[in-house]
DNA sequence: CCTTATTCGGATATCTATTGTCCGATTATA
DNA sequence: TATAATCGGACAATAGATATCCGAATAAGG
């Protein structure tokens, strides 16, 4: 069960853009570049964020990305499931039909206790990161950063943002 | 994030292990067979069980598993584990580091509020896992299964059992 | 004690999903 | 309308999961 690097980035690249002025985002590259990644694969990640409507993006000259909604409205999970897709990690394939002793499709109306218990888990999973929004990250990282690291921040923002409607 | 179908194979053939009588055990060879998957492959995973002490190995002629402990001490965390390996699902590749604005190791003693929240939510993943034992599984399908399915799967148990120090 | 039949263990191929890259479609500006 | 800049989707490379095979190990019988 590997979770993939994309969701680490998207999830860094989100939290940046809480900091950014009101009406402004970031373009593609900008984000690549302070994360220190590969471009072209940080503009992977965030068209998938696109798709799922979590950012706003423009296109062509003086294109860009911003969040598409307030930053308490973004969770985690919308985030993973933006570039992983919501398909459940466990995938009963109903063994228990197969074989000798295989069940009938009738007997096996309710998923068996072992589908059921990894269910649960991933729902726990999933609750933890649902309860996870980007204001509290970004609400941690202020809390963790050195005055003088966040004023370089907001800095390098004002200087990269570019104009969004 | 894909949990592999070994998974899936290893559980079931865990929980199919306790119902077998005390001293005796099962070939992988019937172990494949009983869930209708490849052979070889099904013994893989059993491979990985034995590896991480989960079941007790016999080879040779009249080889063959059982369950190296008691089922109610054995999780479906640690079948998991034993097969995809103890790793964490998220991996936090310190892109905070990265970057114009990049943050001295000094300043990353404690972990970013992303992998943060990530691990916690994994951790309430394999707490989920850890609380579920073969005993448990066991009892959800005798709860659940036909009285006349239940014969059958004795009487096939009794059938491929072979004696097993 | 040695041979033989049988079973597991690790090395080996195949296939799928992740990771990474490129070029055409799109759009503000002059 | 031409141009430069930016994103979107199609395309290749790599890693991991899936599937298979053959040699090592072992109990039974001669």
């Amino acid at each position: 069960m590997q979770i993939s690097k994309g969701v680490e980035w998207a999830a860094h690249a989100a939290a940046l853009m809480c900091g950014l002025p009101p009406g402004t985002g970031l373009r593609a590259e900008a984000l690549a570049r302070y994360h220190g990644v590969p471009k072209a694969y940080m503009a992977k990640q965030m068209q998938a964020l696109s798709k799922a409507g979590i950012v706003h993006t423009a296109r062509g000259k003086n294109g860009g990305y911003r969040l598409a909604r307030s930053a308490d409205a973004i969770t985690l999970w919308d985030v993973m499931r933006a570039i992983e897709g919501d398909r459940p990690a466990f995938t009963c394939t109903e063994i228990r039909q197969n074989g000798p002793c295989g069940a009938t499709p009738d007997q096996c109306r309710q998923k068996c206790a072992i589908a059921a218990a990894f269910h649960a888990a991933e729902a726990a999973f999933r609750d933890h990161l649902q309860s996870v929004s980007l204001v509290g990250i970004a609400a941690g990282v202020l809390a963790d950063s050195p005055p003088d690291h966040l004023r370089d921040v907001g800095r390098w923002l004002e200087e990269e943002a570019v104009p969004l409607g």
